[in-house]
DNA sequence: ATTAGCACTCGTATTCATTGAGTGCTAAAC
DNA sequence: GTTTAGCACTCAATGAATACGAGTGCTAAT
């Protein structure tokens, strides 16, 4: 186990390297951290430390920089010294709310918000949990081929899609049908789901096809753990120094424009409410070994909202986690 | 004037600096592509070349490279051998096809197809022109204090935004109200709208302001020029040597990201229909003054559809074009 | 247990000479 | 007159040699 002493100057690393992003050596912590205590016993805790996997040095007889497990033990830290309970929060509500724009323009704005608080990469997704229900299906004709399925879910989220059809159906029989379908409204999307599927092999005939096809189409948007998906802007990324070097930052870049990715990220490891922080190796991805992801989510009616931020492994951790906790604490005031 | 001679040159320099991208000696230019000339004669041809302004050199006593004056003429001779007339066009278009999910799944595949076959960014979008025609409208009730607006165009765009009334209307109310509008069905927009403006001074007493609010919003997305836009795979862009410049690649970064930048830029060059190249510093934008962009677009029933390309000024122009017209070629087909 | 002192390590910055591709010019060749 | 060979010159890039400095590990004194 860790001495008093070793955990403060362990932490005093981590924090220093966080800000100076420079290897930290023992006179430095010394004069700014330990002030009682001289470099050269800092440097034999130092040296115990590294033994025990905390630091390690880039390269002989140069300051340490922290490992993960390091990291790991300073979030820790950080996580539980937050001011629990919401005391000064929100704060950016108004500028989210007064945009009417549904659901998807709120996220689209908290990701943006997320970033620029952050400094880094935001992001912000809703989920459809398998218990989505349904708010209203609709049918609407386009023209003699084409209708146009819409269907609005509990909670906002609505998903729209073109169906081409081999024989024209009048609007009324659409509207017919969509009457029917409505007398479900409040169910689950997989109930809903199975009672049109009877339907379409009952009723429709030589068009069950179609009908099919759109249905499963629908349902990958759905069903499952599909989420939309909106990352704020990546170019603040090019003032983060550790990302200057393009190697890291393509890392980071193929990951962030793969949604596919990002959204198993976000699925993998958002299962539980509040907080969670993912930290260099500790991730899956290969790609985001440099990086860690800060994420927050919270359920309700079947659909879960994550935020999340993704930055350097030696990201502010204090600042990102308040951002986060606030900046959802307004995004659930909107629903 | 240009002579035989110096033309030639010219044009192998361009064609070298293309494929090499480092500059071009004499000595290349004498054993690659003029081997009767020595190098001697060739070094003259382009120190006169040089003084007319089509190269130049980065420092005294180094090979030249072209100015966009060079390329210009490049690309004019290479758009003017352009095989005219569709033979061997096509041939994604079945690919394209397949997915039956609206213009917008279609441009979202264009534009990763434009990047995978040029190596640099596609993109594509459709812009509604002002004589854009509705095709439907329609209200849908959400909840006691929202409804869906529900507005698609002739051509197929789609737009939906959330709407929150302060007060509580029936489906059956606002079903009366679309089939009203509806009635102005292949109408410009800029007519309905008009319509729609008086409606409202009309009849909706009280709950005027959130409805104004709504169609102004709705106006801003359709009127004008608003364009549905889509950039392909921006990852493709760290294997291009020229910009593995950080700087660089920053500035062209900074553009794609901001949507609007980018409309502008498609909705400033692409008035005409066919091919159009900006080289770099004759684009308005100063941060894609090291790029080039190709568009190509076309009109019908008051929609434009814009194809292009963005990569670094010495990009192989040809392969691009080409492939920017069959693309364009198979984006119409669909349609 | 702590600290001061000192020799040692190793990355970084600086300087300086070398190299080589490429030019411009001149004079000879065609 | 046009073309070409020859030569001196320029300048970025490369790499070796050097100095610098931040930081360590160890030892001996406190």
């Amino acid at each position: 186990m860790l001495t008093e002493r070793q955990l403060e100057v362990l932490l005093s690393v981590v924090h220093e390297f966080i800000e100076s992003g420079e290897q930290v050596g023992s006179r430095t912590l010394s004069k700014r951290y330990l002030k009682g205590r001289s470099a050269a016993t800092i440097r034999n805790e130092m040296a115990d430390l590294e033994e025990m996997g905390y630091l390690k040095q880039p390269h002989t007889s140069a300051g340490r920089i922290p490992t993960t497990m390091a990291y790991r033990l300073f979030v820790d830290t950080v996580l539980q010294r937050r001011p629990q309970g919401g005391d000064a929060r929100g704060g950016w509500m108004s500028r989210l709310k007064e945009h009417r724009d549904g659901l998807r323009g709120a996220l689209a704005r908290a990701s943006e918000l997320l970033s620029q608080l952050s400094n880094y990469v935001g992001m912000a997704a809703v989920t459809q949990l398998k218990q989505a229900r349904l708010n209203k299906i609709d049918f609407i004709r386009v023209d003699t081929s084409h209708f146009l399925l819409l269907v609005i879910l509990d909670g906002g989220v609505v998903h729209h899609r073109m169906v081409s059809m081999p024989c024209d159906l009048s609007q009324d029989s659409l509207e017919d049908l969509s009457r029917k379908i409505n007398t479900f409204a409040g169910y689950q999307w997989s109930d809903v789901r199975e009672i049109l599927q009877s339907y379409i092999l009952q009723g429709l005939g030589e068009y069950a096809d179609s009908c099919r096809q759109a249905l499963d189409d629908l349902d990958n948007m759905l069903a499952g753990e599909q989420t939309t998906l909106l990352t704020g802007s990546l170019a603040r990324l090019f003032d983060v120094p550790d990302f200057q070097d393009i190697g890291r930052f393509r890392a980071l870049f193929s990951i962030l424009e793969q949604e596919g990715e990002l959204a198993r990220l976000l699925s993998g490891y958002g299962q539980k409410d509040g907080i969670g922080v993912i930290i260099g190796e500790e991730n899956k991805v290969p790609e985001l070994e440099d990086c860690s992801v800060v994420l927050s989510s919270s359920i309700s009616d079947g659909t879960r909202t994550t935020l999340g931020v993704i930055g350097p492994k030696r990201m502010n951790y204090e600042k990102v986690i308040s951002v986060l906790d606030r900046v959802l604490c307004d995004i659930d005031g909107i629903r």
